[in-house]
Order: structure tokens, then C-alpha cells, then sequence
DNA sequence: CGCAAAAGTTAGGATATCCTAATTTTATTT
DNA sequence: AAATAAAATTAGGATATCCTAACTTTTGCG
């Protein structure tokens, strides 16, 4: 006989439970489609991966047979609770490696996204610990997003987009969408991060351009930028009328 | 049609030439049995690897196929260029991350292997590069193995190990093997440690242990053990003789 | 409420990697 | 140099993941 036994599946991920990185992959989205709880279509799911719808039904299904998902077919899926400790597991290392590496190693915040994508399947426990640990355990992300405890648990406030808030109001950017490095290069030149103070000036009708005035300066953006700029409004603004 | 097209072949590393974790597994250990130059037998890349020797034969087919290796049945493997390359680049980053994680993050060094084993295979050229940076870009890992620059280039001198010193003889320890943590606990213990200076007072016939100063400590270690210790005879020493 | 569109699933394949068992080639030893 | 031992390979399978094409279920609308 040669050596000692060999585990059945290679695994290449550090997870204590050893799920492969597919399979973090999918929890992952799963949690953030439906926000922990919401039944999430399969094909929502094969949209944000990027696979194929079909591939997502073989999946799931082995995720369910493994106790990680609930799943009635034709019916979408729900995380068990150990599914969503899982998924809340690889949030966890995703964003603290973000803010790892935006803030110990001086990266852009539009490229630590991809690089955590890669590093969270590999990186374990202790690292991610040390990690949060250099860092000062922040409570997010570079781009404004809760970062999970060790225990799991998250903040899950659910925020107004600023496409979403009336003309006259104030409101502090708490969290931009991360995945998208064009969209963040060009919110950083506009001053749009979490942390900025905006007023809406006006909103064009029918989908049309709203101006803010973000750090002194009057500009214009999108609605649909602006409906990947999560706002906390500001109470203390002199023209909240309509 | 969906979305744009999808690679080929999904991939889990960041490695330019897209090279996946497990071949990059087997070119990194070819290079360390050989050398880099020397043909290597696949039976002992089976054994470092902990793989089957049939599935080394078709690992190594498929690799020589890609332009990875030479290969001649029955004769065992040599790295081509860009095999030797594409190992070089996997060592450096696996030596960077070691030192990192050893200097940044204050991981203990019998636990960088594990680590790096791992973060090897998912960290990009530039996180590597910023990380070499902040450290101030060592010369040698944790365990004193030389780190590959960028441009792929190591010193690749031979040591003596400590097994083969004479009684007498001095020495400065250069570098110890990473693999074992239990073994790296036990060496730190005994201050044998890459810069450590010692003195080989005796040697036992028969592979009998062998003695040493180290530190001001004597102490005595086994053959096995000591031909894990590469060192660099120091000339000053006063009893050279035989 | 029936039917078409949308959503989701099964069927049938592909690939990369690994395994065990059986076979072939090379090396060693008398 | 024949016989045996050691090294390496092929044959035949398994698993995880993904795909396309064809089919089924659900949904939404006239």
C-alpha cells in the first residue's frame, strides 16, 4: 500500500465544511439574489454566474441533496440555515479580502474585486482572521458592503438607491456595487464613494438625468448609475418638500 | 445568444498563460526534483504529489502535448522553456506569499506552506508584486529558499546539508525544508533556523546522532533530521582537521 | 380559460483530473 | 542471458462541472 488514505475529492478550497469553489460560488449568489431568505430563481442564478440555466438545475439539485439548499423544482431555491452559513462564510472572506488589499496593499478599489473572487476559495479562516485583524476589523468593505462577523451575522439594512430619492434631498453614499471596475473608476472621479454627502438638485422626467451636488461640484448621472449608489438620506436638509 | 462568450475552459487560476492549480502543481515539483534541468522520473513526481503513478503518466502526456514538457516513455520528463517559466513563476509566487504571510501578518512559519500552498494558485502577478513590495522585496523565503525574481531568474547554488558536515566544522544554516510543520516547530525550538551559526561537535558512526553547538545550546539531532538543514561551511573555524 | 411565451428541466455530451487493475518496458541480479 | 524485480504505462472507470438541444411546466394575457 503507498501512503496514508487520500480524501475522496480533491478539494480547492481551505472552507471547514470543504465546499469547492463552485459551490461557494453559487451559495454566494444565492445569498445576495435573495438576501438570505427570498426564494431565488434558478435562472437569476444562472445569470449572475454566468452559466447556463441547465447547469444550474444539476447543481442545485446536488446542493440540495447535500443539505445546503431547498429546492422544489420549477419552484426557485432557499438556503438552509447551513447553506446561508456557508454563503455568509465566503461573504465574509470576500470583503475582508477586499478591504485587505484596498487598505494594506494600496489597491484600487475596482480591481480587489476580482482578486478577492479568486482568493476567498483559497484563503482560510486564520488568514482571513489576521486579515480583518491588521485592518482594524472594519464593519465593510471599500465599496460600502457589511462585512459578516465570524459568527455570521451581517447587517442587512436595506438601503434607498439614489435613484430612488426625490429632488431636494440630502443623503450620505453608504455602499456602491463592486463588480463592475469601469462603473467604480468613474464613480471614484465623480466623488461618489461610501462616506460622500450628495444633495439631488433636480430629476429629469422619464428616465432622465439627475444632478447632484457631490463634494462642491454640480453633475449629472444616469438612472442607472444612480440605482447602484445605496444612500442613507440625511434628515437634517433644508428642502425636503416634494 | 447569452451574454458574451465564455472561455473555453473555466478556469481557477490567475496565472497568465491560464494554467490550471494541479499543473501547476506538477511543474513546480518537476522543476524542485530536478533542479529545473534534470529529467525527472514520474514515479517520484507521483510520490511528491501523492498521486497515483497512472495518473501521472497522463498528466505528463497531456502536458508534453501543450509544449510543457519533453517527454519520452518509460524515460521520464524534462521542463521545457516555458515550462520552466510557468514552474518559476508558480515557486515565486508560493516563496512570496510565504514571506508575506511570515513578515506582514506575523503567520507562523511552520504554517505559511499550508497557506501558500493554496493562495499560490489564485493570487495574480500584481497582488504577488505588492506584496514582495511591502516586504521590501526579500531575497529568501521564511525557510530560506530563494525567491525567483519577476523576470524568472533564481540562485539555484547546492548547499551541503548539515548531514554531510564533519565534526568540527562550522557552519551557517541557509535553509530548511518547508513541508513539515511539525518538523519547522521542532527546528525553531532548537534554534535551527536559516542565519543560525552552528558547530558539529560530534558525529556517532552508524547514523548515530550528531551534536552540535547552536545558540550556546549543545544539543543532538538525528541523520534524518539533519539532512533537512542546508548550511554553508563557515571558513573561520579553528579545528577543521579531519 | 386556453394558449403562447417565459422559465426551468431532462437528456446526452465534453473536459480535467484522479483511481485501480492489468500489462509492458526497463533494470538488476545471478 | 534468463529470470525477477522495479518502474511506468494503458485500459477502463469515477466525479465535478459545464454545455447545447429538446422537452415540460408555469405564467400571463387576450
Amino acid at each position: 500500500m503507498k501512503g496514508g488514505k487520500r480524501a475522496s475529492l480533491r478539494l480547492e478550497t481551505a472552507s471547514p465544511e470543504g465546499l469547492t469553489g463552485p459551490v461557494e460560488d453559487y451559495l454566494k449568489a444565492i445569498y445576495e439574489i435573495g438576501r438570505g431568505t427570498i426564494s431565488v430563481a434558478t435562472n437569476d442564478i444562472a445569470q449572475r454566474l454566468d452559466l447556463a440555466p441547465a447547469s444550474v438545475s444539476g447543481m442545485v439539485r446536488r446542493l440540495a441533496d447535500q443539505g445546503l439548499l431547498g429546492y422544489e423544482r420549477y419552484r426557485g431555491v432557499t438556503l438552509t440555515e447551513s447553506g446561508r452559513r456557508a454563503a455568509l462564510r465566503t461573504i465574509r472572506r470576500h470583503r475582508v479580502i477586499e478591504a485587505y488589499l484596498s487598505r494594506a496593499l494600496a489597491y484600487p478599489w475596482d480591481r480587489v474585486h476580482d482578486e478577492a473572487e479568486r482568493l476567498e476559495h483559497a484563503a482560510s479562516d486564520e488568514l482571513v482572521d489576521r486579515m480583518a485583524t491588521a485592518i482594524g476589523e472594519p464593519a465593510v468593505d471599500p465599496h460600502g458592503a457589511p462585512i459578516p462577523s465570524r459568527e455570521g451575522l451581517v447587517d442587512e439594512t436595506i438601503y434607498l438607491s439614489l435613484a430612488d430619492l426625490g429632488a431636494g434631498y440630502g443623503a450620505r453614499v453608504v455602499r456602491v456595487s463592486d463588480d463592475d471596475p469601469e462603473m467604480l473608476r468613474y464613480l471614484a472621479e465623480l466623488a461618489i464613494v461610501p462616506g460622500a454627502e450628495i444633495v439631488v438638485i433636480s430629476r429629469a422626467p422619464y428616465e432622465g438625468p439627475i444632478t447632484l451636488r457631490v463634494a462642491g461640484n454640480l453633475l449629472s448621472i444616469g438612472p442607472a448609475l444612480a440605482s447602484q449608489v445605496m444612500v442613507e438620506p440625511l434628515a437634517d436638509m433644508d428642502a425636503p418638500a416634494h
